[in-house]
DNA sequence: TTACAAGTAGACCGGTCGGTCTAGTTGGGG
DNA sequence: CCCCAACTAGACCGACCGGTCTACTTGTAA
């Protein structure tokens, strides 16, 4: 075989990344994103067979990068467990005053905007960012678990409920300040997301 | 002038809306649009003169139908301020599994969909959405102001950012159902909706 | 050095997009 | 009864859509 010498599928990735963060799936066209990063239409479809297998590569890059950028600096250890979603929030608001200064406008956050735009179409799509989502919310669970276990939250808290509710709050902060098309609001609401709790047992019928 | 006789116009807009709201504003054409309204494309550009301005109506259609089914009902004096938020959640509930069982899936917030997919690509669309989000807040606002009256709410709280919070909860909530595509999220975290509190005069920098 | 697979180039496809335009067809006021 | 504006019909437009296909270049392993 051949060695992984080119780029050329990266390069797809990161064009794709960009300009539907930028705008939105429907918005962008395969030939949009073949000349932004140079390359033919016989290279990206060498590389993805359609443009939603393409989509579905570009969540997990959006993954990748949100993992570096958001998780890796907000969840450390050397943050207390509560004062971490607080660092996530402000790291968020660093980032989409910046994705504004050069787009123009909020990109709000990446699965959120998927996941809305593309849920009731793609079922693919929609549970690959579903799965995103439940990867976020584990985090945060554990992030919870870790409060409680050091007493900053009490024990009859729902960490797995909190965790979802917490991920639900910044989702819709994020959805906010994007039609707002200001930042600001994340720094308003956005603390609260420290302060949200479920408690166990609370019935949930059928 | 003619009498306003016919009900053309409002054909077109009662089926864009549904089209719309059943997937996104993209995946809908104008062509779909006249057909559900049996209309031809004539008729459609003598009453509208694009289709972002016939969006722009659309979303006003919302409106009054969310004011009915909505709001009238849960933000009754018959019930205890905080409750009301509780009750708002029921009916969107119900409403949404009563969706789900017609089109397959949880389509979740119209207004919200709309600001997800188009707020990067259509200030109109963006600013109208920010305007119908703002009138649900000053209705939240006022439902806790109320309940500071009562005392169901102490006097330290930001009635305004408080209102935001939950809205934004509240459309981070409906996100998370369409992304799961069920419904029962709403039962398990919508009703720390009526614990959201905000107190005034954090630091808000800049 | 040859052979073959990986990758690239770009013309091409049918279909659909939002929107235009001209030619009617109504129906009520004068 | 006529006229004119409101409304409808539907053919048509260029642009663009996602995707296909054939021909070519290239790197490398045998």
């Amino acid at each position: 075989m051949n060695a992984v010498s080119t780029d050329t599928r990266q390069r797809i990735l990161e064009s794709a990344r960009d300009l539907i963060y930028a705008s939105s799936y429907a918005e962008v066209g395969v030939a949009a994103i073949c000349e932004r990063a140079s390359v033919k239409k016989g290279s990206f479809y060498h590389f993805f067979p359609s443009k939603q297998e393409l989509t579905l590569a570009v969540i997990d890059e959006f993954l990748v990068e949100f993992k570096e950028r958001m998780f890796a600096q907000a969840f450390s250890p050397d943050i207390a467990p509560l004062d971490r979603f607080r660092k996530l929030l402000e790291i968020g608001y660093g980032f989409q005053v910046e994705m504004a200064a050069v787009l123009g406008h909020i990109p709000g956050c990446p699965f959120g905007n998927l996941a809305a735009e593309l849920s009731t179409q793609d079922d693919g799509i929609r549970s690959k960012v579903d799965q995103v989502f439940a990867l976020m919310e584990r985090q945060f669970a554990a992030t919870l678990h870790e409060a409680i276990g050091r007493g900053d939250v009490p024990p009859e808290v729902d960490a797995d409920a909190t965790a979802r509710a917490m991920l639900a709050f910044l989702e819709g902060v994020l959805l906010m300040a994007k039609t707002r098309n200001d930042a600001r609001v994340m720094l308003e609401l956005g603390p609260a997301v420290a302060d949200l709790r479920i408690l166990k047992s609370s019935a949930l019928s059928t």
